[in-house]
DNA sequence: CGCTGCACATGACAAATGTCAGAAACCCCG
DNA sequence: CGGGGTTTCTGACATTTGTCATGTGCAGCG
């Protein structure tokens, strides 16, 4: 008996020319199996109940909810089975969000489907995978100077909401809001809260 | 001899996973065939100058130089190039750049493969095809509302500057700066220049 | 020609935002 | 326990931004 039992693969990612596409060429490799696709946050969690696969490689951005946020259910509702993420523009918090979300592998869409391959069987073998450019941006941009209240106030006002709404949304005063955002702008080396939402979202703090 | 002479295509595409995975799929199909692939605007340029393909696929967001650009430099410099666009989040108004730039296709990436080997075909067949459902949508988004002036300040204030700054970049007092910001955000039903900003990216009207 | 409509431009005023000094609550560590 | 530091929170003040009334010039039209 050669055969050996295939990793079974759960693939999710919006794009289904990339998934069909990414489904081909892991098919190529005999000990890897895709067993369901998905193209929404939530349907590769109801996918991943359905099936248990042993590996999910799951796009950072879909719609309805994001890689890191299946991440966290897929780690409460199967253990057993390891997530690795794949972004097409990796922003250095996502990396640690991911990580923390439980998270096994961290991955761009810049590798080639071979090596993409060769690091499913790394995290499928129970070890960690982090592309070594991404962690690198990681260090190199540190953690967030942001305080939790600072971080919610900045999301809040990402969609360029006026500080009355935030204030609404946060239950807070606008003074304290307006303080929040300065400061917030401030770590950031920002000149006004919309500059310091952009940072944050390239450094992945938001 | 029942050989055909196979379309010969440039894949242009910065993330080499789908890139790769595209080739491949693209290649089972007889009558394509793969010739060049870049991952740059820039690149793509070149890489079409040395090998003339029929048809050039090229996605929209690449370092470098946008798909839309490299369509205009290729309509210029290999008029018998047919340009198919590919794009993930697709704008409204990026598809009439784009066919104002002379793409004879725009397509998003949830197509499948084979839907994208046909479309190629009809491409290099001379006729043209845009996806109906991006279609759709700039239509009911229509031409901007945006005078050329409210465009142009708009674009200055995108990264979130000051007026001042914007005033000064656009040989502007102050006071007009804030007039275009208010009628460009009137215009398209936001409350601030920030979130107009954001909508006229999202219809690509900047 | 005179009129109308529109893009372009400005400054004055009102409203929203950013900055500052400081107070209460909390945590950590000696 | 007590003190140093940090986070959270607030109001007062200065600055920036948004709104409005208004003016100019230009193109199309009766």
């Amino acid at each position: 008996m050669t055969s050996v039992r295939p990793i079974r693969l759960l693939l999710a990612d919006d794009e289904h020319l990339i998934r069909g596409a990414l489904a081909a060429l892991l098919a190529l490799e005999d000990d890897l199996l895709v067993v369901a696709e998905a193209a929404t946050g939530p349907e590769a969690l109801a996918m991943a109940r359905a099936h248990a696969p042993d590996v999910a490689v799951l796009d950072l951005q879909m719609p309805g909810a994001d890689g890191v946020k299946v991440a966290t259910s897929l780690r409460a509702e199967l253990p057993a089975c390891r997530v690795l993420i794949v972004t097409s523009h990796g922003r250095p918090g996502h990396l640690k969000r991911a990580l923390g979300a439980g998270a096994r592998g961290f991955v761009p869409k810049t590798v080639s489907a071979q090596r993409l391959a060769e690091i499913i069987r790394t995290v499928h073998a129970g070890n960690r995978y982090v592309d070594p450019e991404l962690a690198a941006d990681a260090i190199a941009a540190g953690d967030s100077p942001l305080t939790e209240r600072e971080a919610e106030v900045l999301e809040y006002a990402a969609d360029g909401a006026p500080v009355a709404e935030i204030a609404e949304r946060a239950a807070l005063s606008q003074g304290t809001v307006r303080n929040y955002l300065s400061s917030a702008a401030s770590k950031l080396g920002a000149e006004n809260r919309h500059t310091a939402v952009r940072l944050a979202r390239e450094r992945g703090w938001v």
